[in-house]
DNA sequence: TACCAAAATGAGAGCGCTCTCACAACCCCG
DNA sequence: CGGGGTTGTGAGAGCGCTCTCATTTTGGTA
């Protein structure tokens, strides 16, 4: 058999053919490579020249077993894509890492990870193919992270499950604050039966925004018992708020934990004729382009998703650069914005 | 300095020291790890053993270096972020992808490429981070194309815009024929002023679903005026509409080019008043997840989208293992789905 | 002009793995 | 029981880079 498709390929020129091409040892071109400030300024422009004409690129995996480096970062998200895919809020968190990422050398290997079996993703991590991880949506049975933790610097979004130690690095906002202040909003409109569908209760997310909603009626003296859990999906939601109905009927406000899911509230209500927010005004969670592309624009407990991904990626690489000021936990503010659902 | 967060952890045991634990040579170790068929059974055994309790992970950047090749591939996509996460016909590629891989030892990277500067993913490549590399969404202006084929064997998803010498290999539908059939189906019904909005026409899916509705009206002798171009975004499209109803008020049919524009469209038809199908009806393309969670279901052109993200999978895998009875082209069937919308 | 410190450069030893050989152990058969 | 295969195993040379150290060059000073 002759030489089959990958062999075809014309080699990449390595450091040595640049060093030859300049009349300089392999170290020094290394050192012009690498920006190293110990070269005299005629020999950085014949080395670069070197490059230019040679059209040399570094080799990743030469460079990472020398330096022990690999220059990238994973995110692992322990769920599955058509999930990672339909949430808006994960888009924002996406673009917020590569945003502070691309203003580093740092790229970014997303592992979205209920795909693979679990195993297959920790050992790429663990084989050394990136320096860090950022772990984002994960739930309580997910106890990976103890193990991925001993191998590298690892930063949450979300304030993780075992939090016990406070040694964890998170970025998160006030989840409790921020559904109280959704909540709150529909005591003060004057609702008075107000009902919740929750994020799954597996994870901070979920659990703290129930939370809040609980203290907020309680402290109004009101009925907590009209509480319905979804999946963080807009049709786990709508199954929800059908049980939800069905349940209480009398409910006269609906606190839905994301946008997405109130995507898929407002489809029930809409299709029970339940006028919003007339008959049922509605707040939700995120603030994520889902809460203004369709028809009634929600009312709903913004957060910083973005900025909490640029916020992570930075926590990350400040790790990465062995940078001992950084603090374990960032958390971010949370505003509610009225639009026209409550 | 004493040693920071990267240097603390403990590190990762190697060949040897399993080659030491076991008792044989490097050469043994490596030979079991790979599954090599030449070592005695007893022998894979006691290695097996040393792996397991040394918990050994092969380091990834010493293979690669080593045997010249990353067991994983490339992703990539010219857009942004905002636009591949807001696509569900994105969601189903990668997904059709993941699972072609999840079969094999490959990983995925994804390089979502306008976050990047172009010049910072073709590095990334070039590096030789991936053996190969599956491009889709690829626009006429995108000519790193060339460089990145020079370099290593690379599969589209869509018939790339240089598609000249035929050699290019890739994964399609017939976006002519799948268009034919949504808008002869809009003539079928009785329709006599039909409209379209367009994808970007520096796309052969945008250009060939336009020159399948064209041909369509001129079979029909219909006129072909009625036709405004569009992003493949809902907002988009949405403008696009709006664009299109002033100008040709008296259309009573819309053929649009993808379930997620039609998302946009339908709203602005809704906000406008016009009924559908009664007053417009309404044909998209793709079948999408879009194309049902709306108020109305969507009659559309379906295409195999996941099926396509494996198949291209399947074509890059195939290519790097020397296969050379691999076809170049891979053209998948649409079909017309009928639903409310028409 | 001679001398020494500082700056720039090069030599060379790995990083952890794969892979080609050479060698050793074993098999069958005449 | 020796020749000629197999078959299994080990030695060792890289893969392309980084990084430490020794060496050379430079520039400032007496």
């Amino acid at each position: 058999m002759t030489s089959g498709v990958r062999n075809a390929r014309p080699p990449q020129p390595t450091l040595e053919m640049v060093a030859a091409e300049a009349g300089v040892s392999r170290a020094t071109v290394s050192r012009v490579v690498n920006g190293s400030p110990k070269v005299r300024p005629e020999v950085v422009v014949s080395v670069t020249a070197a490059i230019e004409r040679l059209n040399y690129v570094p080799n990743r995996a030469a460079r990472s077993l020398a330096s022990r480096q690999t220059q990238s970062v994973a995110l692992v998200v322990p769920e599955d894509m058509t999930k990672f895919f339909g949430d808006p809020y994960f888009a924002a968190v996406v673009q917020g890492i590569t945003q502070r990422l691309d203003e580093s050398d740092y790229t970014l290997n997303l592992l979205v990870a209920s795909t693979d079996p679990r195993h297959k993703t920790m050992r790429y991590l663990r084989a050394g193919n990136v320096d860090g991880a950022l772990v984002i949506s994960h739930h309580t049975g997910d106890n990976f992270v103890a193990d991925l933790e001993s191998t590298m610097p690892v930063v949450f979004g979300g304030r993780p499950t075992n939090d016990s130690g406070a040694n964890n690095y998170f970025v998160d906002v006030d989840n409790i604050a921020g559904s109280m202040s959704g909540v709150q909003h529909l005591v003060d409109i004057g609702r008075r039966r107000i009902g919740t569908i929750t994020g799954p209760v597996d994870m901070p997310a979920g659990i703290d925004r129930l939370t809040g909603f609980r203290r907020v009626l309680e402290n109004a003296g009101l009925a907590t018992d009209a509480v319905e859990h979804a999946d963080f999906t807009a049709s786990g939601a709508a199954a929800a708020t059908r049980r939800l109905l069905e349940r209480c009927p009398d409910i006269d406000a609906l606190f839905v934990a994301s946008d997405l899911m109130a995507t898929g509230a407002l489809g029930v209500l809409a299709e029970l004729g339940r006028a919003v927010p007339r008959d049922i005004a509605v707040v939700a969670y995120d603030d994520s382009p889902a809460a203004t592309s369709g028809p009634i624009g929600m009312t709903t407990v913004s957060q910083p998703s973005k900025e909490m991904g640029f916020a992570m990626a930075d926590l990350l690489l400040r790790l990465l650069a062995d940078d001992e000021t950084v603090p374990h936990r960032n958390i971010m503010p949370t505003s509610l914005v009225l639009r026209e659902s409550a």
